[in-house]
DNA sequence: GCCAACGTTGGC
DNA sequence: GCCAACGTTGGC
């Protein structure tokens, strides 16, 4: 089981329209190195719901319910299938905070601003966890 | 809204 | 295959 962080501009689709659905279907990923990391995403896999405006926060956790596959409508894009599993409490963990532990420098999403889509160190968990946010 | 940091495209 | 021009993302 592995844990994938996701990011989306909560303009367009936020954590409470991911709430409201139950679940939906990721698309639009089509970087490179942002495919390569859909497609290792496996059924029972973790998602963080990162928001990349306004706060920018990771905000909930969603859990993959299907492999990840090609978009039939898109040959650069993939596609999995994410359920909502919970909104973090307020306040969220942000962007500044996770910068200013110092901890987490080789996490793509310090490290690399711009992918959308990547996994997430295993040290990030377990600090996740102390704070029980994940189990 | 601005702009830095990157990714993509297309002419050569 | 290089690289200039352009487009996009995302933090601020």
């Amino acid at each position: 089981m592995t844990y994938f962080l996701a990011k989306t501009d909560p303009d367009t689709y936020s954590i409470e329209n991911l709430k409201r659905e139950g679940a939906t279907t990721w698309n639009g990923v089509r970087n490179p190195q942002a495919v390569q990391v859909l497609k290792a995403m496996k059924k029972g896999d973790r998602v963080l719901i990162y928001h990349s405006q306004g706060q920018s926060a990771i905000v909930g956790l969603a859990r993959v319910i299907g492999n990840s596959r090609p978009d039939p409508a898109d040959a650069k894009s993939w596609l999995v299938d994410l359920k909502f599993q919970k909104k973090f409490p307020e306040p969220y963990i942000t962007l500044s905070e996770v910068k200013q532990s110092k901890k987490f420098d080789a996490f793509a999403l310090i490290k690399q601003g711009r992918l959308s889509i990547m996994e997430v160190p295993a040290p990030f968990i377990t600090w996740l966890k102390q704070k029980g946010l994940v189990i």
